[in-house]
DNA sequence: GAATATTCTCTGTATATGCAATTACCAAAT
DNA sequence: ATTTGGTAATTGCATATACAGAGAATATTC
């Protein structure tokens, strides 16, 4: 076999990568959710940020990177722009190492415009796919997830 | 019911995010991809353009982005730090606002050392989650990447 | 052939992501 | 009380991502 159809069929081999197809389903997904919910200026993360923060309350940041699998350094930066927008604020906690946030009314308030804009992108992607079908899925993401290190 | 468990509630429902779910899966799931390539200093994702580059052979960045469904400015940055380790380089092109590019014989030797990585953490992640499941699940993403804006 | 439109890529700006190393703080041990 | 150790979060660095707008080149139109 020649070696640019060698290197052909590995790279085929190759694109099946669940890693890529996860990244590329998440990013055109991703792409959809920014568009809705773009006219209360929030993207896809900080919906879910602001949404982990209204169902756990005031979070410190490593129970809220737990909470959200993120890692917390990405979590540290994420906060800061939601701080920055007045989305969030920090509360001073007992333990000097623990940084506390919460929402704040306009956090609340902003997260209740943007329930209706994501509910709609939402029910749009459950109609085309199915709700039955993406419980399904989402079991099948949480298994993935959980792969361990046998 | 109080305003506190409403918004409970309502949070509850944003955590079935379904781009949150699948940036989730897809973070945790490049990370053990990541881990695996490291003995060859690629990422997933640099794995994945290689691959593509490898199929697709010299090809310009708009079919390279199209083919990855990736967008072409984030293509760009992506190509310049394969470009810049040398795995990659560009091709002068008859249209002159075409960049074309092609992988190297670096790049080709890198991606070989690569595959046995990949497909040791692929095998792992297909045997936790089964085969044929994947196989239905990636149908399934391709359908929420297909959403149509009716 | 010049003006216009179109196409392809890149830049500026901003967020998202995570590893390695650091800082800041608390707790435990002696 | 001081050392030692552990824990929480941040910073430095690098990549990944994408929107808006700019630049450069080709294609089209008249």
């Amino acid at each position: 076999m020649l070696d640019a159809d060698k290197a052909k069929v590995l790279a085929e081999e190759a694109l099946d990568c669940v890693s890529f197809r996860l990244r590329r389903a998440a990013r055109m997904v991703a792409k959809r959710y920014d568009d809705a919910l773009r006219p209360v200026g929030l993207r896809n993360t900080q919906f879910s940020v602001l949404g982990a923060l209204a169902y756990l309350g005031e979070t410190g940041i490593g129970e809220l990177a737990i909470q959200m699998a993120t890692d917390g350094t990405t979590l540290t930066r994420n906060l800061d722009v939601l701080v920055r927008r007045g989305l969030i604020e920090n509360v001073p906690a007992e333990d000097g190492r623990v940084r506390r946030v919460r929402l704040t009314s306009l956090g609340q308030e902003t997260l209740e415009e943007a329930l209706p804009l994501w509910r709609a992108a939402q029910r749009k992607t459950l109609k085309s796919v199915g709700s039955d079908t993406w419980q399904e899925t989402r079991q099948i993401l949480g298994d993935i997830e959980a792969v361990e290190e046998a």
